[in-house]
This record gives structure tokens, C-alpha cells and sequence, in this order.
DNA sequence: CCGAAATCACTGCGCGGCGCAGTGACTCGT
DNA sequence: ACGAGTCACTGCGCCGCGCAGTGATTTCGG
């Protein structure tokens, strides 16, 4: 077993934290940026973006549960979406409450070429990388993924300080 | 040298952009939930965030550029942290157009409680990484930061596509 | 030097995304 | 069959935000 406590560990420890800080601050900003070059907001591109991820149309409740927007908001966000063609609304047949909310390719083709391209040059970052610290920077991102969900929870468990 | 184009390396790619995808969306929820926690806006968590970061107070325009809001909407944002006792306004003695925004220890305090109780069950996370890869971890994120801060640079040259 | 230009924080104004609360349509459990 | 729960949707009002302009201050060119 390793040891945790040692002085360059805790090192370690801090840097990766101000790394992660301003890893996550730029993303922000780059998202922005991404919105603003295609002239939507930040969440209209994340919507997009878990659409395309998706292999399956989402219904507006799905969509508003992963943006943490309300029903309310995520109708409205659909309504955009649809009015600029980059998605159709589509009545669901297992459950007539449903919406289904299926992208459009042709429309999309414009922002996944964008995403490509700045992937593309993203990639050439992991291309001096072992696949065992691949691997790792995976665990690490998928570990830290599950505990911000369960910290979320927690918040959302906790009382309000007011 | 590391082959770069085997299978077995681009399925590693592939699962390391998904989980960054699935970490970034879990972050900015995480967020919210953390701002709606406090009773403040992601914004302003974003900018308290930054105060408590850097050595020496900031100006507006420091904040402006740091979170991408303009000046007129950093100078509100300073307006809700002052409002809230959080930051105190200074005028700058060196040049006397600035205004220095100073983080109020006292009142940061239950902010960063939150915070460092959130940072120790994820650093819990990186006790069973070996200091390699808690390396290369952070090495991926400070060289993705840098190449989010040039491609943010390359959207905002490039032409709207509208 | 002195005046023009740049930069700073700030302010009115209007837009629009968002949460809230309520509505009707639909599904499910008993 | 009927009530409870869930779905998407809709007015309504709030407020964060960008835009454009202002005055104060600094910087720079002739």
C-alpha cells in the first residue's frame, strides 16, 4: 500500500486541486465561448450536447433532470431548440405524456463539426500519455463524477444556512 | 515511443471524452447545487471562488475577465457580494480609476467550511492513485486548461456563422 | 508640457432565461 | 372506477446580463 501522508503527497494533493479549479473555470469560459460563436446560450449547447450523447431521443423531464433546469424552463429550452431547427418534438407512444425531443442531424452538422474540430486538437493531449495513465485519468474523472452526485444529494438533503 | 493509433488506444480516447463529458456536466450541476445551498448564484460562487484563490485582492476588471462578464455586470456582481458582506470595495492608491474587491474572512468562512468539507471526501478519492498518476492527472488537466484558454482564443477570431 | 485617446468603474435601459405555481392530459394503483 | 401521481405546458414576475453611454483618471503623442 502506498502511503498517504507523506509531504510530497500532500503536495500532489494541492496541486491537482488548483489544477482541477481552473481546468473547470476555463471550461466554463469555453463553453461560453462556444455559445456565443454559434449564438445560443450555455445551456441551449449542453442540451445539445446530451442529446448527441444520447443514442435515444430524452423526453423534456430527462432533459430538465440532467440541465437541472425545471419542467417548466426545459420546455422553454426545447421551444428555442426547436424554433432554430436543431430538434423536433415527437409524442411518445408508450406514454402519450411524453415528449420526445430527437435532434436534427443536417442542422446539428454545423456544431458537431465544431465540436470535432477542437476535439481533434484536444486528442493530440493524450497522445503522449501511457495508457495506463489514460486509464487513470479516466477512474479518476469517472470517481469524480459519482461523488459530485452524491454530493449533490447531500446538499440538496442538508438544511439551507438562512 | 507509445503507439498512438492501436484499438485498444482509441477506445481509451473515447471513454476518456465521454467521462469528461459526464464529469463537466456533473460539475456545473454540483455547482448549482452548492450556489442554491448559500442561497447565491453560480456567478457569484464562481467569483468568491476566485477571491479566495489569488493572494492579493482583484479589480472589477480582473473579475470581468476572469468569470467572461462585462464590466457593467461585474460591477453588479460586486454590488450582490458587498450587498451580502462578503467582499468589501477598496480604491486602488496606485491608480485611482480601480477599485480593489477584498474577500471578508468572517463571512467567507461558512462558504469555505462547505468547501473544505466537500474537498476531504474527494481527496478520499486520490488516496488509491500511486503519485504517477496523480501526476499525469494533473498534468492532463493543466494542459487541457491551456488548450481550452487557445481555442476560446480561436472561436472568438472566427467569424459568426450566421 | 498639453490635449487626445485609452482605460477604469459605474449606470439606465431593455431583453430574456429562469423558477414558481397552476392547468389539463394521461397513467397507475387499489 | 376513482383518486393520487406524473407528464408537458403556460402566465407571471424576478433579476442577471449585455449594451451603450458617462465621468474620472491615466497614458501617450506631438
Amino acid at each position: 500500500m502506498t502511503d498517504v501522508t507523506g509531504p510530497d503527497r500532500a503536495r500532489l494533493y494541492e496541486e491537482l486541486a488548483l489544477e482541477s479549479r481552473r481546468y473547470l473555470a476555463a471550461y466554463v469560459l469555453f463553453n461560453q465561448a462556444v455559445a456565443d460563436h454559434l449564438g445560443l446560450h450555455p445551456t441551449d449547447v449542453q442540451c445539445l450536447s446530451l442529446l448527441t450523447a444520447e443514442p435515444e431521443p430524452l423526453t423534456v423531464r430527462q432533459i430538465a433532470d440532467r440541465t437541472g433546469l425545471t419542467t417548466g424552463s426545459a420546455t422553454r429550452l426545447v421551444d428555442r431548440l426547436e424554433r432554430g431547427g436543431y430538434v423536433t418534438r415527437t409524442p411518445d407512444r408508450q406514454d402519450r405524456r411524453r415528449v420526445l425531443v430527437t435532434p436534427v442531424p443536417e442542422r446539428l452538422a454545423r456544431v458537431t463539426a465544431l465540436w470535432d474540430d477542437l476535439g481533434e486538437t484536444w486528442q493530440t493531449l493524450l497522445d503522449d500519455h501511457s495508457e495506463d495513465e489514460l486509464r487513470a485519468i479516466t477512474r479518476h474523472l469517472r470517481r469524480a463524477h459519482d461523488l459530485g452526485h452524491t454530493q449533490i444529494r447531500r446538499l440538496r438533503a442538508l438544511p439551507r444556512p438562512d
